[in-house]
This record gives C-alpha cells, structure tokens and sequence, in this order.
DNA sequence: GACGCAAATGATAATCGTTATCAATTGGCA
DNA sequence: TGCCAATTGATAACGATTATCATTTGCGTC
C-alpha cells in the first residue's frame, strides 16, 4: 500500500503533474476497496471524508490510477465502467454470476496460449484481450 | 432470406405483434448488411428508402430482431452497440484489429471446451460467453 | 368493406454515465 | 512571497439509447 502511494507519486512527478490532498484522498479510498468499484461509489465514499470533492475530480483521479498502472478497467457490459486494483495483481478474467452478480476472478494459462496461437492464425499480433464468463454460481444453481 | 423473413414474421405472430411496412424494411436491409452495423448505420441506410421512419423505430426493430434470434448484439467496448447477423450462423467470438478497426470471426473449439471446465471449477454453471482478442492485423503490424 | 381498439410509429424529451468548460483555487518552484 | 500553470468543483454538454405521448395503422370482428 506504502508501494502503491509511492507508485503514484512517482508517476505524477515523472508526468509533471501535482500531488494534491484530493489525490491521496481518492487513491486512498480506492487501495481500500477490494471489490470492483465503480466512479460513483467511489465518489459516496470519498465525500465522507471531504464533502467538497467533486465528482469529475473522481473520474479525472481514476484515469490517472489506470495510466500509473495501479488500476484497470472492467467493462461488464451493464453501462458502468468498474475499475480493479491491476499493480501487483496478476491478469485474470472473469467468471459473472448472472443472478447475483458474483464475480470471480480466474486465469488459464492454456487458454491464453490458445489465443495467441489463433490470433497467430489470421496473422493478428495479440497485445490483449478480454474475456467474460457469464453463468450461474453455485448458490444461484440451486434457486 | 426468405428463410428468416419467415422466421421473423413467425416470431411476430407468436408474440402477438404485427407486421409493419418499417418492420420488413428494416429487416431487409439489415439482412443486406455483412457487416457489424450500428443503430445510426441502419437508420441512415434505411432513410433512403422511407424518408420519414424514425430511428427510435430502427432501435426497436433491431430489439426485436435479438429476440428473435435473428440478430445478436456486439459490444466492442467503444460505447456503440452493433448488431451481426445471428440465425444460421455459428457461435463465435471477435478477433479485432486496435489499429484499422477490422474484425474477423473466429472460433476456437479447444478453448469453449477449456472456457467451460474452467467455469466448472468454481462451481459455476456456463450459460455464455464473450471473448475479444485485441491486436495488430497483418497489414498494421508492417506500419 | 367499415369499425374499433390495441399495437406501432415518429417526434421529441428524458436518461445516464461520462467528458468538456471555465472561473476560482492551489501547489511548488524561482 | 509571488507567479503561473495545474487542479479543482460546479455545471453544462455530450452521445447512445429509452421513455413519453399524441397520432396513425394493422387486423380481427361485425
């Protein structure tokens, strides 16, 4: 976490840009949410703590975390960006439960190679991809 | 064609809709495309043949040609839904070029297989999926 | 074929997440 | 301390899509 302050810092010093208190405010409250979270959750929990924050500034902070490597986007095709902790954390995909909104995060290596060996194919270099598995989780089988 | 005219009108009559002239318009052109087509796509498409449709009925028509299993929804993450052809055509995913835009259809038996055992294993039952491989075409890669 | 009524349409307003604008504030170097 | 560009918060704007609503239309019934 002391890492994940200090990646930041150095990256707006390297990016010529400022450390200010609604920075280390937001970054903060999103160190601390393990889950998917989206602008405006973000931007509920961060008023908390400075009721003059602004909701753009939110959006503005959250661009900056996925530029500095320390947050991803994930789109889960509802209308809502959702952002994820992405330093120190492995890639993964992810498993959605379709009724309860679940959602796990899981990695097959073999599945990746399989994909660079079809993007290969139809002569595509592979620099990403995406993949969502929707389904039932094991509590929503048995409703 | 034939074929899906069929099929949708069937649809319509099961569901208790009507035929409309706008209904078999926009289907037809639909059908016409081979390509991903946006909403706005269509409606200018369609324009040109019935100068007063709305587009608010080129979004509900394509709704309706989802439901029928005619058309599906894609959603390539750049905030504009497109809609590919559906019947008659197999599953599968997208392999899209970041540079020029060009997509190309694959599929890849090994990995659904892997998609599904992987699901399995966190106890969660598959009921779909979407996968999209990010890259650089042939033709970008020499740029 | 005319009638009646619910379905469908087109124009337009509304929605919602996100981005742009802009005047006021602020960080950090000279 | 002062300067100036970066940053902020409030708010307007945006763009794709959806809801609203008065008008029109398909189609089963008489």
């Amino acid at each position: 976490m002391a890492n994940e302050k200090q990646i930041f810092a150095d990256f707006l010093e390297e990016k010529g840009l400022r450390g200010t208190l609604q920075r280390e405010l937001i970054l903060d409250e999103f160190l601390k949410r393990e889950e998917h979270t989206t602008a405006e959750d973000l931007y509920e929990i961060v008023k908390h703590r400075d009721r003059t924050i602004g909701q753009a500034t939110v959006y503005r902070v959250l661009k900056l975390l996925c530029e500095s490597g320390l947050a991803r986007e994930v789109d889960f095709g509802d209308g809502v960006m959702r952002y994820e902790h992405h330093y120190g954390h492995a890639h993964h995909d992810h498993l959605v439960c379709q009724s309860c909104g679940k959602t796990v995060e899981v990695v097959d290596t073999v599945i990746e190679e399989l994909q660079q060996r079809l993007s290969a194919q139809y002569g595509f270099q592979l620099t990403g991809h995406e993949m969502y598995l929707y389904g039932l989780c094991g509590k929503c089988r048995g409703k």
